[in-house]
DNA sequence: TATGAAACGAAACGCATCGTTCCGTTTGGA
DNA sequence: TCCAAACGGAACGATGCGTTTCGTTTCATA
């Protein structure tokens, strides 16, 4: 008895022309996604996903060359920019992002950045790309340290960039050990506390 | 014409009796070591271990139950220990430990690290073996801050363990993101140097 | 001294995924 | 009108997987 591969129900779709289908990127980026969640890294492979998705093999070569390359398309459709807010002293607004990317990172969306910085230790493409998003995400949250500082409430000679890095890091070693229950207002205390200028 | 499988002028090994052979192990795990500094983490399987150790695969599985377990072996033969000594202030003993980590995972054998990193974040046996090695390593750390501690260089409140895993959390993300040459002085003043008290 | 147990290298098994290559179909754009 | 490109589908040989079987060697026990 043949073994089912998942939802194939899906109306086949065919060429649209001589240009990309938006609808076979959506099914196969919809079949690598559920892929990751369903049966982790182990189970998104070149096969398993042209199968779930009816596409070609061929199909998916073109587009995405590699399996780390389908790894960041899924990741990039569902990542999760934390908008910063300044909450009006450098330790509560810290606190607010662990607790988002502790929050996101907990979803099987976000489950998968811990994925990519895995591949990223040997594909090299997949390597570049996480570099772009970190120093997207660095540039971010250096500038919310940016607030306090230009609030004074910084000690003298703190560089945004390095505090911004060391908070980065914090919530790295979390992910990688899995430890996202830390509580968030301890943690960005426990890091960032020591930089503010002592109260009167 | 057949593929060269590299080295395989060994000697072959045999049985030595109802007994696990020393010299087969070695074979093994220098086979192993080898594969993965030449070709990196996808060039390790348990086919290409096998071949260039002129091992049987039984015998591989026998001991080593999957790749994961391979690759710990390889990082334990060779782990370098930092052995943390008292520079007098926070700053330079943190920086010593810096220069010490950045230039050992610099070494083919310290690359070895970041792919077992990246390896627990879908082998759960790897996750253990690593999780091991990292509240172990944390210790030591956490041990040198409190050397400062007892010196009464900490402002009040701080805990070692707290600040060892913020050092410990720099470094990796570092190894992760490919900044090994960093300049372990400054990474540690910048990291390090808000918990100090204030010089009057 | 005889026998069983365990480790070893080697070869083969069926299965899955790899990355590539064809094919026939569909349809937009020149 | 017709070429080019994208699509699904099927097949290719190659490779790694994890397991099994075989014949051997030698220690440990009886």
């Amino acid at each position: 008895m043949p073994e089912s591969t998942g939802e194939c129900a899906k109306p086949q779709r065919r060429s649209i022309g001589a240009r990309r289908n938006p609808a076979t990127e959506a099914a196969i980026l919809d079949a690598a996604g559920d892929l990751l969640r369903e049966k982790g890294v182990h189970g998104l492979t070149m096969e398993a996903v042209a199968r779930r998705a009816r596409a070609g093999k061929a199909t998916l070569y073109k587009w995405w060359p590699s399996c780390g390359a389908l790894l960041i398309a899924v990741y990039e459709r569902s990542k999760g920019a934390h908008q910063h807010r300044d909450k009006g002293n450098l330790v509560d607004t810290i606190a607010e992002f662990y607790r988002f990317v502790f929050a996101f990172w907990q979803t099987p969306e976000g489950q998968v950045f811990r994925l990519i910085i895995a591949e990223a230790q040997s594909d090299k493409d997949v390597a570049e790309a996480l570099e772009g998003y970190r120093l997207e995400r660095l540039a971010a949250l250096s500038e919310a340290v940016g607030w306090a500082q230009a609030r004074g409430e910084l000690r003298e000679g703190v560089e945004p960039d390095a505090l911004a890095d060391t908070i980065m890091a914090a919530a790295w070693l979390r992910l990688l050990t899995d430890r996202l229950t830390t509580d968030p207002h301890r943690l960005a205390r426990d890091v960032v506390s020591g930089w503010i200028v002592e109260k009167q």
